[in-house]
DNA sequence: ATGGTTGAATGTCAA
């Protein structure tokens, strides 16, 4: 059957509860995973999502953060946080097990600038999202790793690399943690279907008309183990979402698979 | 030059 993931940094799930419930009746994927609910549990509009025929997992906290997962089929297991031990209040991490693999949905830090606490934060994240990969998963498993992970990995994933060289986003060290990620087995899936495509993911707010003049970053990734990998058709951005009215500074990207 | 807009909450902060 062909099985369908997406990731949705949505930036306010209540706020842009419309866009998502009509982007969910058009596209259906099996699994979607959303970052940047900001919206303590209390809140999150659980019942809105059941109703267009999802199960809903989430962690959410006050303002800020706040990740949730939506699966056509009931997950068997669900992980809210990473729970290593590290005493940490930011919901940034969601993993569950659902028709028969491992769906790990991270909002990785912004991290500021470099020489900030966050930035700092920001590399203690990506390393402790890997040893959850060690600890509990193998690269010949079924395993993805998605979501919003503030990192453009190449020259090609943000609009202007000469500019933006240093930012937190487009950060040697933080390049060089994601990469860790494809190291250790991980493949980004939209970069082997698509090895020269221009394609981002996230066009600031802040920066005037920066999604008509197509200023964006690929910040969004699909990472999948190599089994499903090679079962995987394609991987693309729907850019629709990005230009409706009052939308997320971010838009869907979805992968499809053979499984079996 | 170091801006700009948005969501959540209602201060202001983070992105």
């Amino acid at each position: 059957m062909t099985w369908n993931l997406a990731t949705f940094n949505v930036n306010g799930i209540r706020a842009r509860l419309g866009i998502v419930l009509d982007w969910l009746k058009e596209q259906s994927p099996q699994v979607v995973c959303l970052q940047e609910t900001k919206a303590q549990d209390k809140d999150f509009p659980k019942e809105a999502l059941e109703e267009a025929g999802y199960h809903v997992a989430f962690l959410g906290q006050k303002s800020y953060n706040g990740v949730a997962v939506l699966t056509k089929n009931p997950p068997e297991e669900i992980l809210t946080g990473l729970d290593d031990g590290e005493d940490d209040p930011e919901a940034r991490f969601l993993a569950l097990r659902v028709d028969g693999l491992w769906v790990a949905n991270a909002y990785l830090p912004q991290g500021r600038e470099e020489g900030h606490p966050a930035f700092q934060y920001k590399l203690r994240y990506f390393e402790r999202v890997l040893a959850w990969l060690e600890k509990n998963h193998q690269k010949d498993g079924r395993v993805i790793l998605t979501g919003d992970l503030n990192v453009a990995p190449q020259e090609i994933d943000v609009y202007d690399p000469v500019r933006l060289e240093g930012e937190s986003d487009f950060n040697p060290q933080v390049r060089a943690a994601f990469q860790r990620f494809l190291d250790w087995g991980l493949v980004d899936l939209f970069r082997k279907h698509h090895p020269d495509l221009k394609q981002y993911t996230f066009w600031d707010y802040r920066l005037p008309k920066s999604f008509q003049r197509n200023l964006g970053w690929r910040i969004d990734h699909i990472l999948a183990t190599p089994p499903l990998a090679k079962i995987c058709r394609d991987c693309w951005v729907d850019t629709k979402p990005r230009g409706l009215a009052k939308p997320s500074d971010h838009t869907p990207l979805l992968a499809s698979f053979d499984l079996t």
